[in-house]
DNA sequence: TAGTTGATCGTCT
DNA sequence: GACGATCAACTAA
């Protein structure tokens, strides 16, 4: 069952949360229910015995074939084939050359809908975040952006397809982020479908990629 | 601080 | 052959 309890210890002393991984029933449910939903949820990857966690407070929902942004909007490709499985997976891209994103996968079988990671405030593994970014920059600019992000958390090609539901990465329950923390806004970086305001952050979180606020 | 550009390659037309 | 769900370094002011 879901009672698999994974201890962190959080960078302000020796704190030990006992976090509890979202169900499955957590992301085959309607995309931008998850993707506010996921606001919040603590995110965990782990690299051998290093542990890396952060809180999501960023994300854009993408709605397969009623979405015209979305890489699945003209069907089934080689690339997007992991947004047609089950929610709770991970589809991670890549792009301009040279770099990874991850999105949520939702819904049913077949549905090709996701949700994109672009922003997680780090929660632990800070110091291996760092390495992983490989420049010495301050905490928010190591995953305040997509591929930021998965530079961080080490995601890449390997990646593609996990199991949100496995022990490499998964998602864990948090305290519900309140509504009135919540914004709402026009997708980053795509030039169509400019009327869908599916982006979600939280509001005045350092972690909050830069581009639009 | 705002705006521009180079990097770099898989995917789809 | 064009371009992208991006980022960092650079320039101008």
């Amino acid at each position: 069952m879901n009672f698999e309890l994974y201890p962190l210890i959080l960078p302000f002393g020796v704190l030990t949360l006992n976090f509890q991984k979202l169900p499955r029933s957590f992301y085959t449910r309607p995309t931008l229910r998850v993707a506010k939903d996921l606001l919040g949820k603590i995110l965990v990857r782990k690299i051998g015995k290093t542990i890396l966690a952060g809180k999501i407070v960023e994300v854009e929902a993408y709605l397969g074939s009623k979405d015209p942004a979305s890489h699945a909007y003209r069907g089934q490709t080689k690339r997007n084939e992991v947004m047609f499985r089950e929610g709770g997976h991970l589809y991670v891209y890549f792009t301009y050359g040279m770099h990874f994103c991850a999105n949520v996968v939702t819904g049913r079988e077949g549905i090709a809908e996701a949700v994109l990671v672009r922003g997680v405030e780090p929660l632990e593994g800070i110091g291996r975040m760092k390495k992983n970014r490989g420049l010495q920059s301050s905490e928010e600019n190591l995953t305040n952006g997509p591929a930021k992000f998965c530079q961080a958390f080490d995601i890449g090609r390997e990646q593609n397809g996990a199991d949100l539901l496995g022990k490499e990465i998964f998602i864990c329950d948090a305290k519900r982020t309140s509504r009135a923390l919540i914004c709402t806004s026009t997708r980053i970086g795509i030039t169509n479908a400019q009327d869908r305001r599916w982006r979600f952050f939280i509001r005045e979180n350092k972690w909050v990629s830069k581009s639009k606020k």
